[in-house]
DNA sequence: CGGGTTATTGAGGGGCGTCAACAACCGTGG
DNA sequence: CCACGGTTGTTGACGCCCCTCAATAACCCG
């Protein structure tokens, strides 16, 4: 982890993120008061638990955002990517609730609690777009919420990599890129075991709906895929 | 459905309510603005598509909030009760994004949205609450993803029933109670069929858990439950 | 190149969904 | 009050999906 600071003026998340609409004053604020940090691929942002309070904007790279589970399973509850924010995430003790560990190397910024809100006291700006982003992110979860109650392997492998490919490209991209995610990870997206993530993924592979060879995957039936999703 | 207006001053709900800390002159503002009503069990407060934005207080009684699912289940993912808030609950375009249906007979305010939001860029009370009530949500949400992905269906019976008590019952009361609920209901709670539902309740009630007679339950041991649900 | 992690593939078995038959319950109308 | 049809709950049989375990292969890093 190397502290490296960029200003927030020329930040190439600053108008994707929660800050598009902050006004400049309070913009300034935040750049004095941040934190930027790079860490190398499969390092320690957040551990559950711990006491940090505040936010973390990721500027760039790729996280997985994971709570603990049962047997010693986890669940990743979410990938952060570019423009992401890892907000309230602590309960109210300001124990963090959640784990997050990088995937690629990784920029995060982070303020303090007592700053960040502050900010969203004053700034109309950015209260408008965190509520957007609650609603938004609360629908999310209810739709991951029905794909783990509901969906049989097939279909939760495929809204895996959906998942995925959301996290590590432009729109629907038939790209290949380089996934940092073990099968173990995979199934932890979705729960089930890395033995029916492998095993799907052979026949997604046979139908030709994707391309696996290592760690690069390429997906080349968006459609296909969420068809198998459904809904 | 019937309206009648009570008074937010008066409500049995002001000081538990994520306007508990809403200062006197907005409560006024609230108080003019709102509607009550009184909704008979099993009818629709809100339908999953719907235009009407926004929030939702639950003064009394018990509702279960779901959304749909795969091949025509829905998927339960919470019960209402009195002092719950239903916020943010619509998409961008302002489409309700969960459905509501009354168990018990239920009275409810509701404020538009305009009205709410330029009470909470002025109330720092509301804010600060409503900044909890996500914190928790989101852990609630997080926990709950680990059930549906990690649980067995015991576990997950289990989990369901402290789920009800929860929003029937103070405390841990070893009170009986009177359900509206269906197996059907409690499976959807956490994505089982209603046969295992069944099993599992009287496999429950075999080891004196809790008791069941028609619609009443009841929960002698939490701790044997909680022992179940594990972690 | 070699040791350790990760991935693949298969065999086996059990948990749980599906189906079906029957019982209990509930509101309605005779 | 009972009759009765419709809904809901209970219980069992069956079978398949998916977890577990294990053996082998591929990969990765020093």
């Amino acid at each position: 982890m190397k502290k490296q600071d960029i200003s927030c003026f020329e930040c190439n998340i600053r108008y994707c993120s929660i800050l598009k609409n902050c006004e400049r004053k309070f913009l300034e604020l935040i750049d004095k008061s941040k934190f930027c940090m790079t860490y190398g691929k499969g390092q320690i942002v957040i551990r559950q638990g711990s006491q940090i309070d505040g936010v973390y904007f990721i500027s760039s790279g790729v996280a997985k955002v994971f709570v603990s589970g049962y047997r010693g399973r986890p669940l990743i509850v979410g990938l952060a990517r570019a423009g992401s924010v890892l907000d309230h995430t602590t309960d109210e003790l300001g124990k963090q609730q959640i784990s997050v560990t990088t995937v690629e190397e990784t920029s995060v910024c982070f303020i303090e609690s007592k700053d960040y809100e502050s900010i969203c006291k004053e700034s109309s700006g950015v209260r408008e777009d965190l509520t957007k982003v609650y609603q938004r992110e609360l629908n999310q979860m209810h739709a991951r919420m029905v794909h783990l109650a509901q969906l049989n392997v097939r279909e939760k492998t495929s809204e895996a990599l959906l998942h995925i490919a959301s996290a590590y490209l432009l729109e629907q991209s038939t790209e290949p890129f380089e996934v940092n995610l073990s099968r173990q990870d995979i199934g932890d997206l979705i729960g089930i075991t890395k033995e029916q993530v492998s095993k799907n993924l052979a026949d997604l592979k046979h139908e030709k709906v994707i391309s696996v060879k290592g760690k690069t995957l390429q997906i080349n039936d968006y459609k296909k895929l969420q068809d198998i999703v459904g809904l």
